[in-house]
DNA sequence: AAGAAGATCAAT
DNA sequence: TTGATCTTCTTG
């Protein structure tokens, strides 16, 4: 038995050692959370693990500039990067600094509840769930680029143009396979709010890349 | 110097 | 199912 502390009320921020765990737990832990950025928020509704150990899928295991970045940086900091060259995806460093523990967070959908009009400017469509259901669509509903590569999402203030992640009420979690990729295919490393309408591909519907 | 692959998205 | 678009990394 947990006791809650004070820190994981409602409302209040995630702190570093949040990030300091296995990525798996990470990720699947970070279903429910809100992300918050600048005046626009969602809830994070689906997510990835990628583990520099074990997994060929993670940037890690072929890009040294990933390996440099994770032995620079904190976790709990933003690894923005820039795919099929149109597309910023938004991912969390999470490293245990005690163990072999080390990965990415990606973000894959949020239900948007706080500046829709905003992200529909950015999107340029009209349905809520049009918005946030898909990394990129996401990352350009928030307005975050490659400049926000580095920036922390952790500890963040309670200001209304705070970026970062904070708790709130948990919901129920499935596990499925991970979309888009080419190796490491059969780790159910794919974590969704069950039954929520704003994920990027429902439950059981990934197909082969 | 050149080529291939890649954690996507929207239109056809 | 296909085209858009570009960075990182590998090979010659």
């Amino acid at each position: 038995m947990v006791t809650k502390t004070e820190s994981e009320s409602p409302g209040a921020p995630l702190s570093r050692d949040f990030f300091e765990r296995d990525p798996v737990v990470c990720a699947r832990e970070l279903i429910g959370k809100t992300l918050k950025w600048d005046g626009c928020a969602g809830i994070v509704v689906e997510t990835e693990a990628y583990a520099e150990i074990g997994d060929e899928a993670c940037h890690t295991f072929f890009r040294p500039s990933a390996r440099t970045f994770v032995a620079s940086h904190p976790a709990g900091t933003a690894y923005v990067y820039l795919n099929y060259g149109m597309y910023w995806l938004t991912n969390v460093l999470v490293k245990n600094p005690e163990n072999g523990d080390r990965g990415f967070v990606l973000i894959r959908a949020l239900e948007p509840v706080e500046g829709l009009a905003t992200m529909r400017e950015r999107r340029g469509r009209e349905k809520p769930r049009d918005l946030c259901s898909g990394p990129g669509k996401l990352s350009m509903a928030l307005g975050i680029t490659g400049d926000h590569h580095g920036s922390c999402l952790v500890g963040a203030g309670s200001s209304a143009k705070a970026r970062g992640f904070f708790h709130a009420p948990s919901i129920a979690v499935i596990a499925d396979r991970r979309i888009g990729i080419s190796r490491s295919q059969a780790l159910p490393w794919r974590f969704l709010a069950e039954g929520n309408a704003h994920v990027s591909v429902p439950f059981g519907r990934v197909r082969p890349a």
